[in-house]
DNA sequence: CAATAATTTATTATCGATAATTTGAATTTT
DNA sequence: AAAATTCAAATTATCGATAATAAATTATTG
């Protein structure tokens, strides 16, 4: 799920805390809990079945990702994002892949370029498959491992980290955007990108990204 | 010291949580915990008497602030940045910063562009005085604040909230330029990029920008 | 009846204790 | 003596209970 540690080390006892911070992290993306909705600590507590300090710590990480927002001594809201956030993280996050592109152009080598190459086609064909399906969960993950690709092969890991934070991929899905005319033609504006950066032309990369991460925000926007 | 929550509401009894997390934080700036080093849980709740629940929320939160590491069951150590992080910190901060000028120039009219630059204007007086008194951690301050200034006028609290996190100015005062001719030198950079944005003359800006962070940079790397 | 004060309820913040896990030393085995 | 094993100490993760706080409700007063 999290672009940033794919690599999850064995350990024979699960952390509770990290079962709860999924189980939040779903019921928000499920839509059982909405925007400006509280976050009970006992309430999940009781729920999974632990106490109410680990609830605690999931909460703190859900804040340090953005997904809520915590008041002390009042408690734990679903964060609510207004147009204007909805704008400026999108802002960003053109800002911050436009980098990843220019460095990935100017600092890989043929054969890394080529490499990277072959990684985002690979991603973009899965993609294909999932925009066919209509399944709107499996194509904005693999929308998003196409952008981590890019940053990674940079790697520049405080702006995959920073990148991460502000992609609201994860709010995406509530999109309405979820026809297969519509993603298909997302997967395609992935291909002018990928062309692009394949022959060094940072210009028309940087142009494509703007274009298919503006289009993305105006999707949301409409909801 | 946080850039970014200015208005703290009156509360009656304080967060120990808060306390901790600034406690902490304090002994890693101060050089009492060194990079690497491990932050016990139980030793701080008896240092700072309280018991172990509010130390771990408190980790929690210098974890997301990127300044120590947690791993399950292993603990908690402050962060060691390699050179390659602080330059990818470094490398993510101009391009934000960059971006926050943009905007800024493309955004204000003049009457708030005026006025930014009465607030940055203020902000490099008092920087001054720090640099003439060789107060290192005041002059960091000031820092801080001239470049949320400017990332402030342009209303994109995302922006000011990345910033922040890839801002290592809180590591910076370890850096050795702790003479009174290089705090001078470093506030006179300052001066041309105000100047810069005062006349709307964006390319000077991001390159006074660029030379001054670089700089900044630089100093850090011979530590 | 409105406005304020007192009270109850719901919830968060913290505590002290215990279980689980790792680490490193002591012990055994080869 | 080197390697593997067992054990003990240190530390983290969790629990159940309590104290503090805020919100909601009821009671009181003018």
């Amino acid at each position: 799920m999290n672009t940033l540690d794919p690599a999850t080390p064995t350990r024979r006892r699960q952390l509770f805390r990290e079962d709860i911070r999924n189980a939040i992290r779903e019921a928000i993306f499920s839509g059982e809990l909405r925007p400006g909705e509280r976050v009970v600590e006992t309430y999940w507590a009781k729920e999974l079945g632990t106490s109410q300090g680990p609830v605690r710590e999931a909460i703190c990480d859900l804040e340090a990702q953005g997904l809520v927002e915590t008041v002390p001594f009042k408690g734990t809201r679903v964060r609510q994002l207004t147009k204007k956030d909805v704008q400026d993280n999108y802002s960003v996050r053109i800002c911050l892949e436009s980098k990843s592109i220019r460095d990935a152009i100017a600092l890989l080598d043929n054969e890394q370029l080529r490499q990277l190459t072959e990684t985002l086609a690979g991603i973009l064909s899965e993609m294909y498959d999932c925009a066919i399906r209509g399944d709107l969960q499996a194509f904005t993950n693999q929308d998003a491992a196409f952008h981590a690709a890019i940053i990674r092969s940079t790697g520049n890991m405080v702006l995959l980290k920073l990148w991460d934070q502000c992609n609201i991929r994860n709010w995406f899905m509530f999109s309405v955007m979820t026809d297969v005319e519509t993603l298909k033609q997302l997967q395609e504006s992935h291909q002018h990108i990928l062309a692009a950066i394949s022959r060094r032309d940072e210009a028309s990369a940087v142009s494509y990204l703007e274009d298919h991460v503006t289009s993305l925000m105006d999707g949301y926007m409409q909801t």
